[in-house]
DNA sequence: AGTATATTTGGTAAAATTACCAACCATTGT
DNA sequence: ACAATGGTTGGTAATTTTACCAAATATACT
């Protein structure tokens, strides 16, 4: 792996990161639908303000929100939409876990039955 | 958030959370093209082999790779392809990103002028 | 100016992640 | 059976992430 080869990961993996809590998954999901204040994600989270903030703050210079302030408020604006394709994906690969653990714990069944 | 809905958003977190990391995101890219045994990845990867499996066995944890043993060897197959679809659209922010950064420097620098 | 509302920032403790080394297990070849 | 190769697991220290509280800032309202 080359230098070069190597930034680029890190930079791509920082992305990944920044959406990886379930948290700022929620609001960028959120944000797809239309622009949200802090104040707005506060009532539908169970979080300190200031735990929301710094989440959104790292959304923020991930670069996939930008924000906004309007008047006392600052709304939170979902700058690239493409990246929250991968959910689709996720569900299948969820879904197939599922299917993975079901068939364990039927195994780990028919065993105790010796 | 409802309980059920937090704990998709988790699952989904920690989809995310497997692959936001350089080594893992590498090796799942590299996976894309074939399947891949350890001591290959440690030929590849600047990292002790230990480091190297348990990267491996958090992407199969996350239910993103499977390991199939073949001999001595573990190769590692990718289930599920379509989650590195996400790399085109973290190319975009990645480029959006550093086009604001080289603007904000510019501004400093014009700044400085004064 | 003073108060209320909205948000960010600094500090800190707890929890999670990461990387390495050493020890262990599995398979092949002698 | 023994050595060699390939990989995993356990332990541990360093780093990062997370969440909260308290304090600071910013805007609107009186």
């Amino acid at each position: 792996m080359f230098e070069h080869e190597k930034e680029l990961y890190e930079a791509k993996a920082n992305i990944l990161k920044a959406l990886a809590h379930p948290t700022r998954l929620f609001m960028a999901e959120k944000l797809l639908q239309r622009d949200y204040c802090v104040c707005e994600f506060v009532k539908m989270i169970d979080a300190d303000i200031s735990t929301i903030s710094k989440h959104l703050s790292i959304l923020k210079n991930a670069g996939i929100v930008k924000d906004d302030k309007r008047g006392k408020q600052v709304y939170y604006h979902l700058k690239t939409p493409c990246i929250l394709q991968f959910t689709e994906c996720a569900l299948n690969i969820i879904e197939s876990n599922q299917k993975e653990q079901s068939k364990l714990i039927s195994h780990i069944e028919s065993d105790m039955e010796d």
